[in-house]
DNA sequence: ATGATATTTGCACTGAATGCAAAGATGAGA
DNA sequence: TCTCATCTTTGCATTCAGTGCAAATATCAT
């Protein structure tokens, strides 16, 4: 197989004229240079050049091989520019992926933002509520809430996940305030089932934890219908405060038990973005994810408080 | 300088969508696959391949560099394949370099033979009296007629170089047949001057050298002059048998006192064709060069006898 | 002729590429 | 859920291609 640099330098010797020349400029011995050109000559088996010590002369094969060869680097140096063109600046098509409910609520509304910041970034955002294989789908970046899969993948921390009870203000006037989680019992709790398996609220406190039984008259494996639900005055829910966090700014839903939060679990453990760990991290997969980062900070905006008051202690946020 | 390897393990493991299949089809280790797509990685500063330890999956910029860089490589196999199809068999143009007198007489005449043995050959002839650079006038090949410059070229003998004396016969019949070389001082002897120097004919017989005074009133540096003034019965010439033997067998000239031929000096040395020394030599040049051998032969056609008579002593050549 | 400069070859050496083995990762199937 | 087969990657020793230097040879200019 003929080498790349061998062709380079039978160009370069075309070009100056002779292999010493050729040495001088390349900062290499001409011994070096005439050792390449002859190896190449064996390979595409045909004199190139007929050599003197005065002056090189082009052979038949040599004109032929150097016009369409040079012509040939050229197009390799140009695609390798491209290439790495396309990682000077964050460019290109990003494929993003995450789940609908995070997706529409966080990660759409971002983008105007993003693209704006980035001009030569399309961004395609595919919002499913199944795990994909990055690499299936051909995803740069994912957004995860929750749960981690074991995988080979770089997992940044986003933003934390913390589930907060609330209800509709509707509910509370109609129902009463519980004051103790104890009082939930007597309440209409609506049920996230994940795994048809455990529902009880393990719940944290000043008091430390506390597990209630949660029941009502509403069990379902969808977050987004528990959501409808509390809206709707049907009783208190316990919800991630990405989803109710601007409700209960706005005062569509009510905090209720506020000194409380779910306790961190499998399903608390936040959100991350998620991408290959490859040696060269592309920019454009770097700049989104540093992009959401800074969006969301160390305590995103939908769980801020409207006086400034302090939330929940931060380092329950796990 | 990123190696031209790596780029076909680059595109070899995109068909094959894994590196442990280039390896098997290649019969290289998997390790040694990986590192050099990851050493094409880093020259070019961009990941190109998702890797997997089940599955590749190519980046935006792997897709786009996978796509200009195998149409590159067909490209080089191809400008490769067009050189090495050049020297299977005599193909493209051949420049032949000669002198006037003699390319006219024996190299143009041969030439429809040549070019119907090998079609494909196209024959650039360029017939010059002076000495000229193979090098510098791009020619393949040359015939050079006589005493060889000291060069690095390589020289095949073609045929010999012999001087023969001749007249016409209307000559002949008026000023006599000379029997001995002595009688030639008798004769209007027809010069040829090259350098300004020693006119003196040494010639070689059955009884050994004699050099005689050669005079009478043409002498020019031309030899073509001499072979017109000898047809047009002016006088005896000392021409060679290239030049007059057609003539001599057709009868236009006689040979004059056959015993005896120009001793062998650097005028004699013999009819050569010359070539670049190099490592490989084109198919075109071996089978022009080859031809004339061929058609030459040991014994000139220009040197036949009419009736098959044994010629001069061949020892006598060169 | 002589000197300057060119290509090429022999020789020792350096550095890159390789194969092997081991470790970590992933999917299929029991 | 566990095991196995297979994949990529890394460390390590080895091999081979590529390099520079020096010498030999060739060519042109002075």
């Amino acid at each position: 197989m003929n080498s790349l640099n061998a062709i380079r330098l039978f160009t370069a010797a075309v070009d100056a004229g002779s292999f010493s020349e050729v040495g001088r400029r390349l900062g290499m011995a001409p011994s070096s240079v005439s050792r390449q050109v002859a190896a190449l000559e064996d390979s595409v088996g045909a004199q190139l050049i007929h050599r003197t010590t005065r002056k090189l002369g082009l052979t038949e094969a040599g004109r032929l091989y150097f016009e369409r060869v040079s012509r040939i680097l050229a197009e390799l140096d140009e695609a390798t520019a491209a290439v790495s063109h396309l990682e000077e600046s964050p460019r290109g098509v990003l494929h993003v992926n995450g789940p609908t409910a995070f997706g529409v609520r966080h990660v759409a509304p971002a983008l105007p933002d993003f693209l704006a910041r980035y001009p030569e970034v399309r961004v395609e955002l595919t919002l499913t509520d199944n795990f994909v294989d990055l690499l299936e789908v051909g995803a740069d970046v994912a957004v995860r809430v929750g749960e981690l899969e074991d995988s080979s993948l770089i997992a940044r921390r986003l933003a934390p996940n913390r589930r907060v009870l609330c209800a509709s203000p509707g509910y509370l006037a109609r129902a009463g305030t519980p004051e103790r989680p104890g009082d939930l019992a007597a309440h209409n709790c609506l049920v996230y089932t994940r795994h048809h398996g455990n529902v009880n609220w393990n719940l944290g406190g000043p008091d430390g934890l506390a597990e209630v039984r949660a029941g009502g008259n509403l069990r379902t494996n969808n977050t987004e219908a528990v959501h409808a639900a509390a809206l709707g005055g049907l009783g208190i829910a316990l919800l991630p405060s990405w989803l109710v966090g601007q409700e209960v700014q706005s005062g569509r839903l009510v905090e209720v038990l506020p000194g409380y939060r779910a306790a961190p679990g499998a399903l608390d453990t936040g959100i991350h973005a998620l991408y290959p760990a490859d040696r060269h991290l592309s920019t454009k997969v770097r700049a989104f994810v540093d992009f959401l980062v800074e969006r969301y900070g160390p305590r995103p905006y939908w769980e801020e408080t409207p006086e400034g008051k302090a939330g929940p202690d931060p380092r329950m946020a796990r």
